[in-house]
RNA sequence: CGGGGUGUAGCGCAGCCUGGUAGCGCACCUGCCUUGGGCGCAGGGGGUCGGAGGUUCAAAUCCUCUCGCCCCGACCA
């Protein structure tokens, strides 16, 4: 393709909303640009780029077995009604009704409509399993999109969804799309990590995250070094040091202390004299119907996401000042567990193992002291409801954890019965049993893995395009179109690129040469060959790599071999 | 949803406080010049100042409402 001849629209300067690096210079470089909050026009340069992805994931996708179909991204409610999640999913779910006032959604995901496809179309064992996927443009109305192409409203997804008679058969497709996803990151040349990951929203058994390393990444990941890792919002730790001993007497009774305006856990440790580990910190939580209070010990913090699972409610969040005071009869800082009447307390397992401990009196500028966890309250439960964090010990192996940044790119989930159940998807198993299918589902941000490879692969002057994502792989440039000996050069070498199949783009604008090199490497095309009079005085044009921009005198007559062996060598390293 | 900010030419911004001819840089057009890292000179085109209402002789500027967009927070007692 010639420049002159496509659309390309580079900007000299950022964005004014342009937050992140991916999306900055995606602007920049003319491959997407905004329409409204958090929806975006993919502009040829960029949709080349997805594109290129997209073909990389169907390749993996039907070698895993897996087959493509479209389905609608306006579904009826009904289906949503059907799952129970229409009244669930909350204001993400974009609702619109037609003209004669039936609702519909803007498909967020298609979880409804393939269990429905498959419902009625399946119902033999003998027909299992089947699985089926799809990329399509989805809605998600975020609180907050931001972040460019990474957290946009309106995206490119795909979607894969598995049905079977059997959990093991389920385990298998699982496994293969593990093994599809891990080779569609690694064609990209992305850096990436598999973790545990909390089912969310959509429910099931066993989840795995695929992120694309970038300390931009919204994901905080924990992971060690023997290969346990797992979102925050899920990753357990080994056992915790204990707390110190007591350092005071055990009193026969919690006592009460004033300690006017100490609230936080640190103030409190050091005012008693005792360490944060000793502490109690007492949380109150207001869930869809209640409040609940969290305990955890001193030195760690709630994570709400295990919170939430734990009481397997949808919407949890902190409970304001006044109904703190309204429910504890205390002050906000002053919270504890003792002598909590008529509401739900859930410890976690380290707070049980402190033999004494201290926390609020749940009443203003006082605490207890000596408060002995069994003897002084009792909570409704026991369960893991703490953050894990860097340095805590690995629950495999014990070693010391650390902490990453992330971006979710995938995230696949054993989903079980929780669609086939409410929406009746069954088969008849050998034996003439109605069964409900076994499902399986897998999802993959194809807009965000684009953006994430830009994340990854950047230097001050623009994107340094990973070869299998690059909208195109070779940029030929002429210099000095002033001259018909150059210019001739190089249509003729162009003309001799595409001969050989190369993907080239052929720069002949009449630009001056800094504006086109600045435009090549803000756009970040892999290789770059250079036609200009200096080199052709010697028969020779100049080949330089995006990523190191060393160059490379080449014979004119060898160019197109010269750069299909560096293709060559670039695809090697990828393999 | 709460808090803050912002909306002026395609892009980035000034002007607003203190009302009176709408400006700058880049981009764009014409001509000359220039061609290995965002040239130079000269000339030129383009703006309902987000929208509606109000105050005023007069509103980008002051007031009210409204819409869009951006940021921060949904944060640990």
């Amino acid at each position: 393709m010639r420049w002159t001849r496509t659309f390309i629209r580079t900007l000299r300067q950022d964005p004014a909303d342009a937050e992140v690096v991916s999306h900055r210079l995606m602007a920049r470089a003319g491959m997407i640009s905004k329409l409204a909050a958090g929806i975006y026009n993919y502009l040829p340069l960029g949709w080349r780029s997805i594109r290129k992805l997209e073909a990389i994931i169907r390749e993996e996708m039907e070698r895993a077995g897996s087959t493509e179909l479209l389905m609608p991204a306006v579904q009826p409610a009904e289906l949503w009604q059907e799952s129970g999640r229409w009244f669930k999913y909350g204001p993400e779910l974009l609702r619109i009704k037609d003209r004669h006032d039936r609702d519909f959604c803007f498909g967020p995901t298609h979880e409804e409509v393939v269990t429905d496809i498959v419902r009625r179309t399946t119902t033999s064992y003998r027909q299992l399993p089947a699985n089926l996927y799809q990329i399509q443009t989805k809605f998600r109305d975020e609180i907050r999109p931001r972040f460019g192409l990474m957290r946009g409203r309106e995206f490119i997804m795909k979607d894969a969804y598995s049905f079977h008679a059997s959990a093991e058969d389920l385990d298998v497709a699982y496994r293969a799309m593990e093994a599809a996803y891990c080779r569609i990151f690694e064609r990209c040349g992305l850096e990436y990590t598999k973790v545990e990951a909390d089912t969310g929203n959509i429910g099931g058994s066993e989840s795995h995250e695929f992120m694309v390393l970038a300390g931009t990444g919204e994901d905080a990941i924990i992971s060690c070094a023997c290969g346990y890792g797992a979102n925050v919002e899920k990753a357990v730790t080994g056992t915790l040091e204990s707390a110190p001993e007591w350092p005071l007497a055990v009193p026969e009774a919690p006592e009460k202390v004033h300690t006017p305006g100490l609230k936080s856990v640190e103030e409190v440790a050091g005012f008693l004299g005792v360490a944060p580990a000793h502490l109690i910190k007492t949380m109150v939580f207001e869930t869809d119907e209640a409040f609940v209070v969290a305990l955890v010990r001193g030195d760690r913090e709630v994570n709400e996401v295990k919170l939430k699972n734990v009481l397997d409610c949808t919407h949890i969040q902190l409970a304001s000042e006044e109904k703190i005071e309204k429910v504890t009869g205390g002050a906000m800082g002053f919270s504890g567990p003792v002598g909590l009447e008529g509401i739900r307390i859930v410890a976690d397992p380290t707070v049980m193992a402190l033999a004494v401990a201290a926390t609020g009196a749940n009443e203003r500028d006082h605490h207890l002291v000596g408060v002995v966890p069994g003897r002084d309250f009792e909570p409704d439960d026991v369960a893991d409801i703490a953050m894990a964090a860097a340095g805590d010990p690995c629950p495999r192996c014990g070693k010391p954890m650390t902490e990453k940044r992330g971006i979710e790119v995938g995230h696949i989930f054993k989903l079980g019965t929780k669609y086939s159940e409410p929406m009746r998807c069954t088969f008849l198993d050998a034996d003439g049993a109605e069964r409900p299918m076994i499902m399986g589902c897998y999802g993959l941000g194809v807009g965000r893995t684009v953006a994430a490879a830009v994340e990854q692969n950047h230097d001050d002057h623009g994107i340094v395009w990973p070869l299998p994502l690059a909208p195109y792989e070779v940029v030929l440039v002429l210099l000095n179109s002033d001259r018909p000996e150059v210019v001739e050069a190089a249509d003729a070498l162009y003309a001799r690129m595409l001969e050989a199949g190369i993907e080239v783009l052929y720069d002949d604008r009449s630009e001056r040469p800094g504006v086109k090199f600045n435009d090549i490497d803000l756009i970040g095309f892999p290789v770059r060959v250079v036609v200009g009079k200096r080199g052709l005085e010697n028969g020779q044009v100049e080949m330089s790599l995006r990523r190191d921009g060393e160059k490379r005198p080449v014979p004119l007559t060898d160019a197109v071999t010269a750069v299909q062996e560096l293709l060559d060598t670039l695809r090697a390293e990828l393999a």
